[in-house]
DNA sequence: CCTCCTCCTGAGACCTCGCTGAGAAGGCTG
DNA sequence: CAGCCTTCTCAGCGAGGTCTCAGGAGGAGG
C-alpha cells in the first residue's frame, strides 16, 4: 500500500514516514504543496496524507485542485488545532477524513486503514483464496484451520498478492509496492516467493503461487 | 483506555481532561457535536463522555446518529439539571449511562469504570486468560489462586493486552493506549513486557505473552 | 541437441529487532 | 534526609530476518 505524506515540517514528516513504514506502508514524502500536488498527480498512491499549512500551495488548494481534475485518491487532511481553516471546509472540498493536530499516531493508522478499506469497495476484512485466508488486522494467515507463521516481509508480499489474486503481477510492481524500491535486484522477489511457497503450499504440493514466465507471478484464486 | 470527551464549555472540558488523565485514561477532546461525531466515528475509543447541550449538533443527535450507524461504543451522557431533554430520552437513544450536572467527579470516574468493565454488557467484569485473571475494579491480578503484585504501569499494560487477548498489538498501539504517546522509544514497551513476563509466567516458564517479531505482542487466550 | 535465458534455491554475510542488566532520575514514605 | 519503589534510558548481545551471490534446473527457440 503506497502512501504519500505531504508535510513541510521535517521532524513530523520523518516521524510519520518511519511509523507508517513500520506498519507496512510504502511511504513517499513531499515537503510543499506544489511538490505534493505533482506527486499525487503522477504517483500511484492508495491514499494521501495532506497537511493544510504548507509552503507555496496550501493543502486546502491541493485537495481542491486534485478533485477538480477528477482525481479521487482518498485524502486525509491534517490541521493545526487553531487553524484559520475550518475542517468542515476541508470535507466540503473533497477530503475523505481529517485529523486535528496534535493527533494520535495509532488513530492516524486506523483511519488510513479505514480509508483504504472503504475506498476499494468495502473490501472484506479478511482476504481469502480457496482455503487460504489472511487477516491484515490480526496479522494472521491460515491454511484451512492451521495457522502459518510468516515474517513481516513474507506477510507483506502475500497480502499484496492476495489483494490482486488471479492477476499476473510483475516483479517490478511487487518491488515497488512491497519493497518500496524499483532499482533493486528482482532476485529478492524470487527468493521470497520461494520462502512463501514452502510455507503456504503445505505438505502435498499445491500450486497457489504460480510463475508466469517472463511476466511475473499469479496467486490462484482457489488457493492452489 | 481511551476516552473521548465531547463538551463545549472549555473550562469543564479542560478539567475533565486533566482529571481523567490523572486517573490513567488517555483523553481526547471535541468541542462541538459535529466534531464529536466525527471523532467518535473514526477514533478508536473505549468510551465516550457526551454533553447534551452542544453547538452545531446536540449530544442527543450525536448519540442517535452513532447508533444508527451500528457504532456501539459505550456512551455516558451529561445533562444540565433543567435540560429540555429528559435523561430517559438519552437512554432510549442508546446511551449506556447518564449523569446530571452538577455531578461529582468521583461518581463520573466510577461510572466510566463501570462502563469499561461491562463494555456494553458483553464482557465480564473480570478479564481472564486461562488461569490468569485480572479484575480492573479491584486492581488485582491472580494466577490461579495466588495474587500477583504489579506496579501501576505493569497493570495498565496487562489490562490492555488482556482486553485484546489473542490479537497481535503493535508497540505503537501499546504506547498509544498505555503510555498515551506515540513518538517515545518503543524500547520502554519491551522493558515492561519483560517485567510482566517475569511476574505472570510463574516459576516454570509458561508463554502467556508472546512476541510476534516485526509486528508486536499477543497475549495467549489460554494463559500460556 | 545446443544455447540462451529465466527462474529456483542453498549458503552465508550482514543487519535489525527484541531482550536484558545496570543504573539514573524522580517521587513518596518514614 | 535516607531508603525504597517506580519509571525510564542506555548499551551490549544473541537470535532471527533480510538480502546477495553463485550454481543449477528447466523452458523456449533455433
Amino acid at each position: 500500500m503506497r502512501v504519500l505524506v505531504v508535510e513541510d515540517e521535517r521532524r513530523m514528516a520523518a516521524a510519520l514516514q518511519r511509523g507508517l513504514q513500520a506498519e507496512g506502508f510504502a511511504v513517499d514524502l513531499a515537503h510543499d504543496g506544489e511538490q505534493g500536488l505533482h506527486e499525487a498527480r503522477h504517483g500511484e498512491y492508495d491514499v494521501v496524507v495532506l497537511d493544510i499549512m504548507l509552503p507555496r500551495l496550501s493543502g486546502y488548494n491541493v485537495c481542491k485542485q486534485l478533485r477538480a481534475e477528477e482525481n479521487w485518491v482518498p485524502i486525509l487532511m491534517l490541521s493545526a488545532k487553531d487553524g484559520e481553516y475550518d475542517m468542515a471546509d476541508g470535507l466540503d472540498l473533497g477530503a475523505d477524513d481529517y485529523l486535528t493536530k496534535p493527533f494520535s499516531y495509532v488513530v492516524l493508522v486506523a483511519r488510513l486503514r479505514a480509508l483504504l478499506r472503504r475506498d476499494s469497495g468495502r473490501r472484506p476484512a479478511v482476504l481469502g483464496a480457496g482455503d487460504l485466508s489472511l487477516d491484515p488486522a490480526r496479522r494472521r494467515v491460515l491454511r484451512g484451520e492451521t495457522a502459518i507463521e510468516l515474517t513481516p516481509r513474507e506477510f507483506a508480499l502475500l497480502e499484496f498478492l492476495m489483494r490482486r489474486r488471479d492477476e499476473v503481477v510483475s516483479k517490478a510492481e511487487i518491488l515497488e509496492h512491497v519493497w518500496d524500491t524499483f532499482d533493486t535486484d528482482p532476485n529478492v522477489v524470487e527468493v521470497y516467493v520461494g520462502y512463501l511457497r514452502r510455507k503456504i503450499d503445505g505438505p502435498f504440493g499445491r500450486n497457489a503461487l504460480q510463475t508466469v514466465r517472463g511476466a511475473g507471478y499469479r496467486l490462484a484464486g482457489d488457493g492452489g
